[in-house]
RNA sequence: GCAGGGGUGGUCGAGUGGUUAAUGGCACCGGGCUGUAAACCCGGCAGGCUAACGCCUUACGCAGGUUCGAAUCCUGCCCCCUGCACCA
């Protein structure tokens, strides 16, 4: 990886972002580097309440991933303090305090999914509150003198919330200014983040200035569309894909995203290149190839970062299976009932495949009960259940329960 | 404290006395089609009971009231927001 030029280099770290503030400053301390044989300090920082990690974060590790592959040192910050205040988004209430034991079980969650992509030898893990709770109130205080109230409040999502006449809490102004102070603490080189953080990651750079520091390179990446296309991933929107789900789960839900998407995730998600992913989309359009196994592609390519290629040929090999040739799945579960007849709908709700009569008789009507494969919509259809055999019953395309009676 | 604005189903957001269990979008679920858990189309979507016709609960911040009838009107209360005032 050392063997790329310079130019090779910037351009193999400018592959996906939104903006990079600024190139030019980017390049001297890659060049500096190359020089002194003294890697940057690569800083990303985190929440401490959201140990769960899902493809929207990786968009943002995947580049760090990218200045370890060139050397350079990674500074994972868990925002342990800032964490107290939480990033204003306009409707978030108070967070929660978390206990120390709270927040080293939650770094402890970080390390075991960041290093799936990230090389530990080359990743410090920090805590902001080392520095933080040392500052005390007057030192505190004697930050806050460093920038003034416009240039906080230059902050598109506070200038937007001022304008609409809603309420920005005090300490949420001191947000961007602890973050900030961070990159001081830690020396940075440079600072990733998400468009959402530009402002935060700039203020960084003023603050280092003022104390005398060269200042930080910010490099923005996209905010990842989540699997509705539309909003941005998070677990709160329900439309994320986590790197912990099982990788059937994975593969799903990469090929449950519209083909339109699909190009964004290759793009932020795999290391194409940029010529590579025109070329399939190129090849799609024409005809020349199905787009579902362009998908299938990204979604293995997505399982193997997380697990292993294998298993992303066993993802897929199941989902053939149980889609295109609509087969029942291999492992199901399975579970005893009393041996007697069994009306349909009371069956499907002691199997928990419906949560009442009412909503058992919903899908059976609509269609979607199938009894060893074949569709009932026989409401107060009687199944008989008996030991020396067993019934697959099935509800929609993926729910299903081999029962046995006893 | 004063003035104004607001609190509706998972979410966004209509609705200001009468088929209103409450328009619509999104999400979600089921089906069709397919190339797939894409796209598109159809259906469901407060909860429950019934083989079915249908019935029963609960619901528009909370509690009362007016009315044959209220999410819609009145009273009180709670909460949120904005501005002003206060900050001796």
């Amino acid at each position: 990886m050392n063997a790329m030029t310079i130019d090779e280099q910037l351009d193999y770290l400018r592959k996906g972002t939104t903006e990079i503030i600024r190139k030019e400053e980017l390049r001297a301390k890659l060049e500096k580097s190359a020089k002194s044989g003294k890697p940057l300090r690569v800083k990303l920082g985190v929440d401490p309440t959201a140990p769960d990690i899902h493809l929207g974060h990786t968009v943002v590790i995947r580049k760090l991933r990218a200045f370890q592959e060139l050397g350079h040192t990674v500074i994972f910050l868990i925002g342990d303090f800032t964490g107290l205040i939480g990033d204003p988004s306009g409707n978030s209430a108070t967070r929660p305090q978390l206990t120390r034991e709270e927040i080293n079980a939650n770094a402890e969650t970080y390390k075991q999914q960041i290093f799936k992509l990230l090389d530990p030898e080359k990743t410090e893990i920090r805590f902001n509150s080392e520095w933080m709770d040392k500052l005390g109130s007057d030192g505190f205080i004697r930050l806050a003198a460093h920038v003034t109230v416009k240039q906080i409040l230059e902050r598109d999502d506070f200038t937007k919330r001022l304008n609409e006449e809603k309420p920005i809490a005090l300490h949420e102004l001191l947000y961007p200014l602890t973050q900030a102070y961070d990159s001081v603490a830690l020396n940075a080189d440079v600072e990733l983040g998400g468009t959402d953080q530009k402002f935060n990651l700039l203020m960084g750079r003023n603050l280092q200035r003022e104390y005398k520091q060269d200042a930080q390179v910010c490099v923005i990446m996209p905010l990842l569309e989540g699997t509705d296309g539309v909003q941005k991933m998070s677990k709160s929107l329900g439309n994320y894909i986590g790197i912990n789900e099982p990788p059937a789960e994975i593969f799903g839900k990469v090929m449950s995203i519209s083909d339109d998407l699909m190009w964004r995730y290759y793009e932020l998600l795999t290391d194409l290149t940029t010529e590579q992913i025109a070329a399939l989309k190129n090849q799609a359009e024409k005809g020349e190839r199905n787009p579902r196994d362009i998908k299938v592609e990204l979604a293995k390519s997505i399982i193997a970062d997380f697990y292993s290629s294998n298993d992303a040929d066993s993802a897929e090999e199941a989902f053939t299976r149980r889609f295109r040739l609509k087969e029942v799945p291999n492992e199901i579960e399975e579970r005893q009932v009393t041996a007697t007849n069994w009306g349909l709908r009371a069956l499907l709700v002691e199997l928990g495949l419906a949560t009442s009569k009412t909503d058992a008789k919903k899908l059976i009507e609509g269609g979607g009960v199938y009894i060893d494969g074949t569709r009932e919509t026989i409401v107060n259809q009687s199944v008989p259940i008996r030991p020396d055999m067993t019934t697959v019953i099935q509800v929609g395309p993926r729910r299903f329960v081999r029962i046995r009676g006893q």
